[in-house]
DNA sequence: ATCGAACCTCCAAT
DNA sequence: AATTGGAGGTTCG
């Protein structure tokens, strides 16, 4: 018995879990990442094997599906997402991005738990995707509970308390660097103010940027990939040299004057409308 | 206000 | 084979 759960528009899983916006995802065949593929993720407690069907996702673990694990991953892989409804809003005159939502037609933003997100993203800077893989996998390993499945014994992803506990002195160790203290003062605000980030989700696009630049570690471009990889923000955009690299080739080339780096998310904000996101998406995958 | 360098560590490219 | 420079960014001076 394999369960099947059907998405609203196309999906393009190996696009979508292996596009730079989450760091869990493997393919259980060392280096299969094609059309059939199985791949393996940890999402909240559980362990998941998927691989993509004609419009949904195909899921082979766990045997059973709960309505309550079902509601899990409609969740967090944005099965409801109306993708022809989502681009409705961007612009219509832009042959290079009509092009690209064709190219890389059911490549979804997914929905992921905010706090595994900021720490990802914190991790992130000056850093290249094998490293974050390894340093979140670390992470994981050393201070996550552990559970097991029939596969064996695995860990999910620690809390706020779990990370503070273990200190920056051990981040260190399991390979975060530099990334280590800012990892561990935000975990210790977000114990001692007993932050719930899910409820940034209901903050305006200003407010939940100013909440999360407060965290040290997290500026601009992290800020943006947390709001809109875990908080439900689709206007949100971040802005790394892949993207600042895109958006200069293609829309802001100097037109009497330089525009500025920092007015690269606005601007684009702007012109992209209030699924800006999504763009962004699209536009990252193209690089 | 703006700018560049430093930050840890890994690893691919010399 | 040893060495160097850059990596999806933030902070500090």
């Amino acid at each position: 018995m394999v369960y099947l759960l059907e998405s609203k528009s196309k999906y393009d899983l190996t696009s979508t879990i292996y596009s730079g916006q989450s760091f869990v995802w493997n393919p259980v065949i060392s280096g299969e990442y094609g059309e059939d593929s199985i791949h393996e993720g940890i999402i909240g407690n559980e362990r998941y094997r998927i691989r993509s069907a004609l419009h949904g996702l195909e899921i082979i673990l766990p045997l059973k599906l709960s309505k309550k694990t079902q509601a899990i991953l409609g969740n967090y892989f944005r099965l409801d997402d109306d993708l022809d409804d989502i681009f409705q809003s961007v612009p219509r005159n832009d042959g290079y991005l009509s092009k690209l939502i064709i190219r890389y037609k059911g490549l979804h933003l997914l929905r992921q738990d905010p706090w595994e997100c900021l720490v990802s993203f914190i991790c992130s800077s000056n850093n290249n995707m094998k490293r974050i893989r390894r340093m979140i996998d670390n992470i994981r390993q050393f201070c996550g509970p552990k559970h097991s499945d029939i596969n064996g014994i695995f860990s999910s992803f620690p809390s706020a308390k779990i990370l503070m506990d273990f200190g920056e002195q051990n981040l260190r160790e399991i390979g975060l660097g530099f990334r280590a203290k800012y990892v561990y003062e935000t975990a210790v605000i977000m114990v001692e103010e007993n932050v719930d980030l899910n409820e940034v989700r209901n903050f305006s696009y200003q407010d939940a940027l100013s909440f999360l630049t407060r965290f040290p570690g997290v500026g601009d471009k992290v800020a943006n990939c947390v709001m809109l990889f875990s908080l439900d923000q689709l206007r949100a955009f971040p802005v790394d040299v892949w993207i600042k690299r895109v958006l200069r080739q293609e829309y802001f080339f100097c037109d009497g004057i330089n525009i500025s780096d920092n007015m690269l998310r606005p601007n684009s904000q702007k012109l992209f409308g209030p699924n800006a996101g999504y763009v962004n998406q699209y536009l990252f995958h193209s690089r």
